[in-house]
DNA sequence: GCTAAATGATACGGGAACGAAACGAATTTG
DNA sequence: CAAATTCGTTTCGTTCCCGTATCATTTAGC
């Protein structure tokens, strides 16, 4: 059974959820920084700087930096490819894990009560 | 019936979302400013600037700024407020309407296309 | 080997957002 | 009616993110 939701619907959990994260102290991240983390733990790895790139439609630079940021938050952390050294592999942490499954959380809880 | 979401849906669906927005030529807002014009069509008038600071925790020149920001994208307006000209109420305006409304749809269609 | 290409990082200048503080206008208080 | 308060804005200095261009390192092609 499809995940049906009514417009009205749709803009409450994001507006609850967005609430709960503005309000919180959680680390905060900019809309491309964490469509980048949620890509690096969501899509089949391996995950590159130019891979990232290419699928966000953003600048290298921009996925450099935000690997900085992030980093430095323990959410990702950096690797050389052995194989090839000019690569860098992006992967995944405890912490980025506990985050993300933490706010998978507050949508769950925000999800549920929703009105109808 | 409630909106059951798994935790692993919850985060495809945002992620699903972020990267429509992301790769859109929609207008780009910040976090806060996305929040800001949330509450502003969801929960009920007057809003006021520092009644907008106050219900998201934060000052209000940031308030202020999100103003000049999405006052120039057309999807908020500003208007004082004749009974006590100190106070400026904030109003939507079509653009933002529709801009809401073309964001739900693509939260619902991503909804509806999650996998089990 | 030597050159060309690929990859990620960095330098640079510009723009936007931030918090704290000060400000002007409007209203309320005493 | 003068002083204090309230409200939104502006100013200030700082920080962060952006895109373009360039750099160092590594690999691939000849």
């Amino acid at each position: 059974m499809a995940i049906d939701l009514k417009a009205e619907q749709a803009l409450k959990l994001w507006h609850e959820v967005s609430m709960a994260m503005v309000h919180g102290n959680e680390p905060d991240l900019t809309q491309r920084q964490f469509t980048i983390l949620l890509t690096v733990y969501l899509e089949p790895p391996p995950h590159t700087v130019r891979g990232l790139a290419a699928r966000l439609n953003v600048t290298k630079p921009v996925i450099t930096r935000a690997l900085d940021t992030m980093g430095a938050m323990k959410l990702l952390k950096r690797r050389r490819d052995e194989r090839d050294r000019r690569n860098v592999i992006i992967q995944r942490t405890v912490e980025g894990s506990l985050f993300l499954e933490t706010f998978a959380d507050t949508v769950r809880t925000k999800a549920r009560e929703l009105p109808r």
